[in-house]
DNA sequence: CTCACAGCTGCAAGCGCTTCCAAAGTTCAC
DNA sequence: GTGAACTTTGGAAGCGCTTGCAGCTGTGAG
C-alpha cells in the first residue's frame, strides 16, 4: 500500500511539497502540483486519514447522531447526509444513541469530544447549551436536524406553521370535530417537535373558533403501529368521532387509515387523514401531506458543515428554514353531511 | 484534553507502561495497572484512536456497508451492528452504496482497503471472490449478512428452506392456486436471495404436484409501495386470481394486503398471504411470516467479528445459519371453498 | 551465595502524515 | 544592476500513541 513517501519519490519531489500539492494548502508550482498528481494517480495513492488527522487534527470524518434509525425521518437524513460526506470524500461515523441517556452521554463525551470526529449532525437531539459550548469550544462545528439547538446552527422546518397549514387545511374543507394525533410526551424530552406541532393545529382551530375537545388529543410513538393502536381507541371508542384527524407525521397518519379501515370507514368520505412528512407509503395510501424533504435536509447540513470547516471557521449560527411542500391527495375531503353545522 | 502523557505524570508511571496497562497488553504489575486506571478515570481520559491507529494498525473501528438503510431488513441490520459496536467501543462508519457501482468501487477501494477499518460487516453485497481475497490479505477480516460471500464468514439464513416451509404452509392449508412475488432481477444482480427464496417455492410446488403459473410469478423492489403496485396488476388484472400469495419480504405481503383490501377482497378469506422477515408491521396486517430477527444478525456479526480481531486471526471462513421462527396470524388461512379441486 | 530466569519498567524509535522554518529561486521596481 | 518582496521547495519536528529492546528487580534452584 503505497504512502506518501512512494508518491514523493516518484514524482521527484519531497514529500512536503507532495503533501502540499495533493492537499491544496500552500503554494505549489503547477509542474510539481501536476507531477504528484500524476504519481499519485499512478500508485493509486489514497490518503491515511488516520496519520493526516493525528498531524493536522482534521478527520475527514463526521459524526452523525440519531435517535433511531428506524423511523422514516432518520434513515431518510442518514440516506442524504450519507451520500452527501460520501461525494465530499468524508467519512461517517453512525451514532445510534436509542437506548437511554446513559449511552447518549458516553457518546457525546467519548466520541465526540475526542476529536475523533471534525464535526456533528445532531438529529432530533436536544444538547443542552453547555453541551453545544463544549463542542464549539474545541471548533467542532455542530449543526442539528429536527430540533432548534441553542447556539448553534440548525436545519428545521417551520413545524408549527407547517401544522398550522395542515390544520387550516381541514378547516377549511368544512371540518370541526377534528382531533389531533401528537408524539408521545415520552418522546417530546429530546424533540419539541410535537409540542410545536401541537401549538399550530391549536392556533388554527381557535381562530376559527372550533373546540379543542381533549377526548380527540390522542398520541402515539411516531410508528404506523403505535399510531394504528391510538387511531383504534380514537375510533372505535366510546368517544364520538371526529371527522378528520390531522396526525403529526405521516407514519402516525397510515396507522390511523389502517384503523379507520379496519372499523369499516372510509376514508375521506367518512374520515379525512392529513399527515406531516412526504413519506414514500404516502402515494400507497392517497395521503394529503406536507412534504419535508428529510433527505435533503441532511445533505443541506452536511454542505453547511462542510462549508464551515473548508472555509471560515466562523460560521454564524443561523437557523435555516428548509421548505416544505404541501401535498394534496385523496385522503382528505369534505366531511360527511350530516355533520356539517347548520348556519 | 488529556493526553497519555498527562496520566503517566499523575500515575506516577512512564508512558509505556500506561499503554500498557489500559490496554491489558504486556506485563503490567497490579498495582502499575491500579494506579494507571485510577489516573485514567480521574482525569476522563480517553484514547485517541487515530494516534493509537497509527501506532498499532487497529482503528477500533468496524465499516459497515449497506445497499441501502430505508427498507426493513438493512435499518434493523444497522441497528443491531449500531448497537453492538458501541458496546464495544468501536465506532461504526457507515458506507450507503446505493447509488450504483460507481460507488461501491471507490468506496471499496478507498475506504475499505485503505486501513480505515479494522474489519468490514458487508450486507446483501455481493464481493468478488478477488475482493475478499484482498480483504483478507491485508487482515480485514470480513463477514457478510444477507448473502453468501465466497471465502469468508457469512450469517444467513435458510433462504431456501423457509420459503419452501412458508410455501408449505400454504399448500398445506388446502392451497393450490399460489402466487409468488419475488424480488426484482436488477435487485438479484448483486443479491441472490430473491432466486434462492423462489427455488424454495417451486421445490414445495413440485413436491405437491402443482403448476407453477407464469402469470403469478410475480415481482417487485422489496418495498411495501412497489409489492402494492405489482399486487394490483396481479389481483386486478384479467387473469385468474391465486387464492395465496407467498411474497418474499414482509414489506412485499403488506404491499399485496393493500392491494387486496382495494379490490375489495378479504385477508384471509379471499385470499392468504405469507411474508417473510419479522417486520414490525407484522402485527398490524396479522401477518403470518417467517421472523428473521435481522437486527440479532447484525450483533452476532459484529461478535464474531470482534472474536476475531481480539483472538486468533485465523478465524476460519464458516457460515452460520441463523435461526428463524415461524410466526403463524391471521393472513394466511385455508383457501375459498368454490377454489378446493374435488377429489 | 550465586546464577538463571521471569516479571516489570522506561527509553526511544517509529506509525504516515502536516506544517513551521529557513534557504533558494524568481520577479519587479527603481 | 540591485535590493526588496514574493514564490517555491525540502528538512525536520512533531501529532499521540504502541512496542521492541534493554535494563532492572526479585525469585527460586542449585
Amino acid at each position: 500500500m503505497p504512502g506518501i513517501k512512494d508518491v514523493a519519490e516518484r514524482a521527484g519531489l519531497s514529500i512536503a511539497t507532495v503533501s502540499r500539492a495533493l492537499s491544496g494548502k500552500g503554494n505549489v508550482s503547477v509542474r510539481s502540483r501536476e507531477r504528484a498528481q500524476n504519481a499519485a494517480a499512478e500508485l493509486g495513492f489514497v490518503l491515511f486519514y488516520h496519520a493526516s488527522s493525528l498531524a493536522s487534527g482534521r478527520n475527514h470524518n463526521v459524526g452523525l447522531v440519531v435517535p433511531s434509525v428506524h423511523r422514516w425521518f432518520f434513515s431518510s437524513v442518514v440516506e442524504g447526509v450519507s451520500a452527501t460526506l460520501l461525494d465530499a470524500g468524508y467519512d461517517l461515523t453512525l451514532y445510534n444513541v436509542s437506548e437511554g441517556q446513559e449511552r447518549r452521554h458516553s457518546v457525546l463525551n467519548d466520541f465526540l469530544l475526542r476529536k475523533r470526529v471534525d464535526a456533528v449532525i445532531a438529529v432530533s437531539l436536544k444538547l443542552s447549551a453547555a453541551e453545544i459550548q463544549q463542542l464549539l469550544a474545541i471548533h467542532r462545528p455542530i449543526v442539528g436536524i429536527g430540533g432548534p439547538l441553542p447556539g448553534a446552527t440548525a436545519i428545521r422546518i417551520d413545524d408549527s406553521g407547517i401544522a398550522h397549514a395542515a390544520s387550516r387545511h381541514l378547516i377549511q374543507l368544512g371540518h370541526s370535530m377534528i382531533a389531533h394525533m401528537t408524539g408521545d410526551a415520552a418522546y417530546d424530552k429530546d424533540f419539541r417537535l410535537p409540542g410545536t406541532r401541537q401549538a399550530g393545529f391549536k392556533k388554527a382551530m381557535n381562530e376559527a373558533g372550533l373546540a379543542i375537545r381533549p377526548e380527540w388529543q390522542v398520541s402515539a410513538d411516531f410508528t404506523i403501529q403505535g399510531a394504528y393502536a391510538s387511531a383504534r381507541q380514537l375510533l372505535g371508542g366510546s368517544v364520538e368521532r371526529p371527522t378528520a384527524v390531522f396526525a403529526a407525521s405521516d407514519e402516525m397518519a397510515i396507522g390511523t387509515i389502517l384503523a379507520a379501515r379496519d372499523f369499516g370507514l372510509r376514508v375521506p368520505e367518512d374520515l379525512s387523514v392529513i399527515g406531516i412528512d412526504g413519506h414514500e407509503l404516502g402515494e400507497v395510501f392517497g395521503l394529503t401531506t406536507i412534504d419535508q424533504d428529510a433527505r435533503g435536509q441532511g445533505a443541506l447540513a452536511v454542505r453547511r458543515l462542510l462549508a464551515g470547516l473548508d472555509g471560515a471557521g466562523d460560521t454564524a449560527a443561523a437557523d435555516t428554514e428548509y421548505p416544505t411542500r404541501f401535498v394534496i391527495r385523496s385522503s382528505t375531503a369534505v366531511p360527511p353531511m350530516d355533520t356539517v353545522p347548520i348556519h
